[in-house]
DNA sequence: TGTTGACCTTATAGTTGCTGGAACCTTTAG
DNA sequence: CTAAAGGTTCCAGCAACTATAAGGTCAACA
């Protein structure tokens, strides 16, 4: 099958599977006289699995590591479930992260009067607040 | 003061402020005689600006809009809070999204035996779900 | 048969927000 | 005098694609 359809079955834009190719994350598809990649339904199932991961959080090079466990059959299930109760991890800093700001949104709003005067504390607030008090991550580290 | 001070006081990084100066997020630092960019302390006011606003979860095209309300004494307090209200949904639908993942890999993970077998649930279940279940953004548009 | 339109191909550049490095100049301390 | 620690510019790279250009191919319709 060509491309759009593989890209249909499996969930994924055709640019998507043609750039999965090009660094290596499924193998090159096999192609037909008239140079187009065709797919068999075997291909469309490992892309489908990527979709299924990228979709679930998983980051290229862990989809490239789980698609590894995938098609060993010597794996640990032990080091899927590690793989995947880290990435756990990683997402719920990501989620309190983003909960700090918007609490910090919500306060920033709650002291502005939103009317047509242009006196505004969120201005005020992100003007002269102390610098350190919030995020580290803007700082340089050396160099 | 240098540029390296003005990043000190401004809780941004050297490159990072010359980023800004080079997408013309900041004015043109002013020169000193040696070439060296030389900051005043009414700069590292727009540079902290710029830091609590980055920080705050605000991209770079909104810091920009946000920087012209500073600068504007003819703005209306409603407009600045209407982009943070907008802000704050940004963030909470993020937020939702991620809340999503966690609990399909919490779901998969509990599936999942841990051991030393190759037999795994997650991987089961990555390569067999219904692609359409989950997640709309990697399907292409029209072209 | 011509041509339209949808599909395929490759290669390159743009996205976001920086960060790292090379190659070079200036200042400062020993 | 020399070496380190700053400054300068410009170019490359990160993630994970997406967009665009310029072209080849294919199926259908008049």
């Amino acid at each position: 099958m060509n491309i759009s359809e593989a890209a249909k079955r499996s969930g994924l834009g055709s640019k998507t599977i043609r750039y999965y190719e090009s660094i290596g994350l499924v193998a090159p598809a096999k192609r037909s006289e008239n140079g187009y990649r065709d797919y068999s339904e075997h291909d469309v199932e490992a892309l489908r699995f990527l979709q299924r991961a990228r979709a679930t959080g998983f980051g290229i090079e862990e989809c490239r590591q789980l698609l590894g466990l995938y098609d060993n059959d010597q794996r640990h299930s032990s080091h899927v479930k590690s793989l995947v109760l880290e990435k756990v991890e990683q997402v719920e800093s990501q989620i309190a992260e983003l909960q700090a700001m918007r609490d910090t949104l919500n306060s920033l709003a709650s002291r502005c009067a939103g009317n047509e005067g242009p006196q505004c504390a969120i201005l005020d607030e992100l003007s002269t607040a102390d610098p350190d008090s919030r995020d580290t991550r803007t700082r340089e580290g050396k160099s």
